[in-house]
Order: structure tokens, then sequence, then C-alpha cells
DNA sequence: ATATAATATATGGATATCCGAATATATGTA
DNA sequence: TACATATATTCGGATATCCATATATTATAT
């Protein structure tokens, strides 16, 4: 993973969209991110293609849905970074908050 | 400033090399960033003009050297992401190391 | 087998980015 | 003034990125 790749990634607003929801959520499928952020589905599914292969997302397939983690792979310094940005300013000392609601359906 | 635009000055590797030495010696001049990096003069100019532009990097004239450091402006986010992306992986608790001599000029 | 919902990929065009080469500007010195 | 050094900017072409639209794939239900 080379930190130019990976931050490229960080540089347009529909990821880090995609990545805010997901690092909230811990996994979402990808109904709930055209949902949420309002856009075309290929659009979102483009994007989630770039996270998956650069290994910055992990993917599964349960049933009809595919589900979207942080991978488990990703650097330590990946993750540093995005613990880090995705906190508001005042209150980033609180990173160990409980996540969440897990959706695990579309409707 | 934009997290996006910030990641985007990132997402280039001469951009990242060039904010890695500003990082290490607090303070560059162009010529050394040249010398450094043996990149070609405009090449490296034209890098500093972006960072210099969204106030990534702050610049000073001082007789013919123009010396470049990080912006004094640069939000706390963006100055955590760039501590700790530029220090090793296994060792990146020594972040209040001195930095290396300032070169005052390039002969 | 057919239909539908969820997701992924391909295509083509508009725009952005990056670079080398050339040129311009600013400072210092003879 | 003229010249050298340091730095900045412009220009044109190659490549990359982003998007909307259309289409393909996969799973489920009837």
């Amino acid at each position: 993973m080379q930190q130019t790749d990976f931050f490229k990634c960080l540089s347009d607003q529909t990821r880090l969209d995609i990545l805010k929801l997901v690092m909230d959520k811990q996994e979402v499928c990808v109904c709930e991110l055209t949902a949420q952020l309002n856009l075309s589905q290929p659009k979102i599914s483009r994007h989630l293609a770039l996270l998956r292969n650069l290994s910055i997302l992990h993917d599964e397939r349960r049933g009809q849905w595919v589900y979207y983690s942080v991978s488990p792979d990703l650097p330590e310094w990946a993750v540093a970074v995005l613990n880090r940005i995705f906190v508001s300013d005042d209150l980033y000392q609180n990173l160990g908050t409980q996540p969440t609601s897990i959706t695990t359906h579309c409707d």
C-alpha cells in the first residue's frame, strides 16, 4: 500500500463520505451508502471498487447484499489517519465510543 | 482548508517528499529541495506553489533564497496527519525529537 | 423459467493533473 | 549597467480522473 495511493483515495469527497460511514457503522451495505449519501448506485460502486482494490475496504457478500468494512489488512498508519480525520476537531479524544447500530438489510 | 484538497496534495510522491524534508528540517530553501530530491527546479517550484496556495507551506524570502516551512495556520488535524505519516512504523512514538541541522545557504 | 432487487462493470466525453521545455522575475555582484 | 544565481510561471501535450448512461451479473422470489 503506497501512501500516495491511499491519499489519492482520500482526495475525493464521495470516498471520504463512504469511509466516514464505514468507520461510524463498522459495516455498511451498498444500498445503505447510496441512500445515505443520495448518490447514484454506479457512482458509489465505482468508488467502492477503488477502495476495495487498494485493500482499504473489505467486502463480503451475504445473500443479495454486499457489506463493506475497513480492511483488517489496512496498515496502522492508515487506520490512525482515518481515526484522526473523522472526529470533530474539538472532540477528537472520544475515539473509544461505541459504533452506531448495524443495519442488516435495506428497506 | 478542505480535507480533500489537503489529501490531494499528499497523493503525489514529490509533494510527500517535499513535506517530509520540511518537517524534518523545519525550514528548507528551494535549492536544497532540488538538490536533495534530485528533481528539476521548475518541477519543485510548481509543487511548492500548490502547497503554498493551499496554506500548507509558508514561504519567506531572505536575500536570493526562499525558505519554506510548515504554515502556522495549518489546522491541527492536518499537522497530526503529517506527524503520523512521516515517522517509521515501529518508532512512531519518537515525536518530540530534535530536528536536524538547519541549512542557511545552498552551496 | 421469469422477474426483480442489489451490485458491478464498460463506454465515451469533459475536465484535471503532471511533466519538460522555455521564459520571466527577483536578488546580488562586478 | 551587465551578468549570474535563485526562484516562479507559462505553454502544450500526455495521461489520469470523474461522471452519466447503459449494460451485465448475482441472488432471491414466484
